[in-house]
DNA sequence: GCATGCGGGCGTT
DNA sequence: AACGCCCGCATGC
């Protein structure tokens, strides 16, 4: 692969220097080594970053220096000074794993701050129709533990490692809750007159949101060209549709596009750019993706991601898709929480709806680069991808931190597995390397003891339950997965181990015993992965509840041809899982919990789902699965990432 | 009000 | 010892 291109840089490009890394200097290091290469090339900023990945960003890689994610990511304490590690707190999903009326599911961003978490928890479903409610459906992807990222800093670079592949659908991107947060508090606004003003009001304050937000994060950087026009928040969207902020779905492609250019683009590859625009499509909201996770799964989506490619995947087949859902959606999706409870108001008007979307996609891009002056916007291929697929997600609990997980989601994992089958395939941007197999392998073996240890643990009876699960609204994820940039590093095998075995306590154990059940089912177990989330959609489009099981067969696919190395971790994982309905395991405080805690307690405010769109995504995705898997490798091999790839 | 980091502390492996 | 995770505290926006 590519490699390399890394592209990139051709500023950075530097090499590395040492090493053997030259070529794929990412691989070869860890993070925990004394002596990291140093790095010439940097990566272009992945906003999504999905399994055992390495990249390497330049000190002026704004999100890299804020140690960003496109997940929600939590610092953990690791006892390393000089290594941040942070841990996945999962998605917020509907209890119900409600569909949205583009077919999208819900899948909020769970708030890092534990008493923001649990507030969130507990309240109800942003979908209107809905009367589910919002509960974590924690990550479990390291060996049923959360996935987790770590960051280095030295002099010339940032190194970031990740382990483990999400097992979950993307929560929405850091701009998009941004944006719903300050769009909320206005919100509670309860009139449906209300709303209505609202909603012109909050289309201009999303915008305003966004714009800022982006700034914050990432937009900032906006590239020089880019940013002339966009403005960021804008750009996103396209403001042209009415939709709301989050929400729009309609334009979204079009608007799409500005945004874009994220980060990566800074060093690497300018090349990305244009596909940043592309991308930016891709990122085009959740929704959007939904539909496009089938696309996704075929090569555009990783493209957009990794690498250039990013560009063109998300436009292509995502948005059609996504369109139609979308608008199916904006009725019912998107408004906010109040709105969701009007009724399907108004959506209309938000034009932020949209941008919301954009934002989404973008979430990735900023980063300006002053230092290299360029731009870098990633683009986000990445992202894009990875938006599309969320949609799907269910709606398990998980809870993870804060509260138990549940077990519902179950069936989600199902579906995720998938996604990581998915993911691995060659398109996203893995880098999959030889050792991920082991890795995975261990994982697999983490797992079980997972599931072991979860029956144990209490908690199970939530996730019993909720069964349902969504994961199989993951499937979406898959694509967005792919569309992210996934690698496989080889020495995760090992963390994974590791990982596994002491995460088990942790929150996520039952989530992961649920969904391992589901998709254990039979042959799951190693297969499982992909086509679990294929099956998982429909499973849970068709039957939310009980899908899992069904769903199961499902599991076989071919996919798993596509990525043994990620199907067999997820197939082990799922198995295992099933047990985990017991407890957590001890885990960790957090998990224990119920949400009852958090649930409910903050209700009030809602709002922040106000812009349902951005929860759900279009289930539409959710069929695709199989596509997922197959996609090529091209989207993300391209891309700077790395192409080390070349293992498959 | 939250996102983030940091670091103490505790439980497991 | 190495991790994972909880929890509180401090910052900054
Ligand atoms: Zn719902
Ligand atoms: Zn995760």
């Amino acid at each position: 692969m590519v490699v390399l291109s890394r592209v990139g840089s051709p500023t950075m490009s530097a090499t590395v220097a040492g090493n053997q890394q030259q070529q794929h200097p990412h691989q070869e290091w860890d993070i925990n080594d004394s002596n990291v290469p140093r790095v010439v090339d940097y990566d272009p900023w992945c906003e999504w970053a999905d399994g055992h990945v390495r990249r390497v960003y330049g000190p002026d890689c704004e999100e890299a220096r804020r140690h960003a994610s496109g997940w929600a990511m939590r610092n953990t304490n690791n006892h390393n000074v000089s290594i941040l590690k942070k841990s996945c707190l999962g998605v917020l999903v509907c209890s119900l794993g409600c569909l949205l009326p583009g077919g999208g599911r819900v899948h909020l961003r769970p708030a890092i701050c534990d008493k923001a978490r649990k507030k969130q928890q507990g309240k109800p479903c942003p979908n209107r129709q809905c009367g589910g409610r919002l509960q974590i459906l924690s990550c479990r992807g390291h060996c049923g533990y959360p996935v987790t990222h770590f960051w280095r800093h030295t002099e010339h670079a940032i190194f970031f490692q990740a382990k483990g592949q999400h097992d979950h659908p993307r929560p929405e991107a850091k701009s998009t809750s941004e944006a719903r947060r300050s769009v909320g508090a206005g919100r509670r606004v309860r009139g449906l007159a209300v709303l209505l003003a609202r909603e012109a009001a909050l289309g201009t304050k999303l915008m305003s949101l966004r714009g800022t937000k982006r700034v914050n994060s990432e937009p900032l950087e906006v590239p020089a060209t880019r940013m002339a026009q966009p403005p960021p928040l804008v750009s996103d969207k396209g403001y042209s549709c009415s939709c709301p902020p989050f929400e729009c779905i309609c334009g979204l492609q079009s608007s799409l596009s500005p945004y874009q250019p994220t980060p990566h683009g800074h060093h690497n590859q300018p090349s990305i750019y244009p596909h940043q625009v592309t991308s930016s499509s891709g990122e085009t909201p959740y929704w959007l993706q939904d539909s496009l996770p089938s696309q996704e799964p075929s090569i555009g989506g990783m493209q957009g991601y990794c690498s250039t490619a990013g560009v063109g995947q998300v436009s292509q087949v995502p948005q059609e898709a996504a369109y139609a859902d979308f608008s199916s959606f904006t009725g019912d999706l998107f408004q906010p929480e109040e709105i969701f409870q009007l009724d399907q108001p108004l959506r209309p008007e938000f034009p932020s709806a949209g941008n919301g979307t954009q934002d989404v996609t973008r979430s990735p891009p900023s980063l300006l680069d002053l230092g290299s002056g360029t731009i870098k916007y990633e683009a986000s291929k990445s992202d894009s991808d990875q938006t599309t697929t969320y949609w799907n997600q269910l709606l398990s609990e998980d809870s993870s931190s804060s509260h138990l997980s549940l077990t519902p989601a179950q069936d989600e994992r199902l579906a995720f597995p998938g996604f990581e089958g998915s993911r691995r395939q060659p398109a996203d941007c893995y880098i999959a390397g030889h050792k991920d197999l082991t890795e995975q392998s261990q994982c697999i073996n983490d797992s079980a003891a997972y599931q072991t240890r979860h029956k144990n643990g209490t908690e199970s009876s939530f996730w019993a339950q909720q069964q349902n699960d969504e994961r199989m609204n993951f499937p979406g994820f898959d694509q967005q997965r792919r569309a992210g940039c996934f690698s496989v590093d080889k020495e995760d095998t090992v963390n994974c181990h590791t990982v596994n075995d002491r995460t088990t306590n942790s929150v996520f154990g039952p989530a992961y015993a649920q969904r391992a059940r589901g998709p254990k089912d039979p042959g799951d177990g190693t297969h499982l992965g992909f086509s679990s989330f294929e099956s998982y959609h429909q499973m849970a489009e068709q039957q939310p509840n009980q899908c899992v099981k069904t769903s199961e067969d499902v599991f076989y696919y071919p996919g798993n041809e596509r990525c043994h190395y990620t199907c067999e971790v997820l197939d082990t994982r799922l198995p295992q899982m099933p047990v985990s309905i017991g407890v957590n395991g001890g885990g960790a405080p957090d998990q224990g919990i119920a949400f009852g805690d958090v649930p409910e307690l903050d209700m009030a405010p809602f709002v922040d789902y106000t812009f349902v769109g951005m929860l759900c995504s279009p289930a539409d995705n959710e069929p695709i699965p199989p596509h997922s898997i197959p996609i090529p490798g091209s989207g993300c091999g391209a891309q700077p990432t790395q192409a080390y790839v070349g293992h498959h």
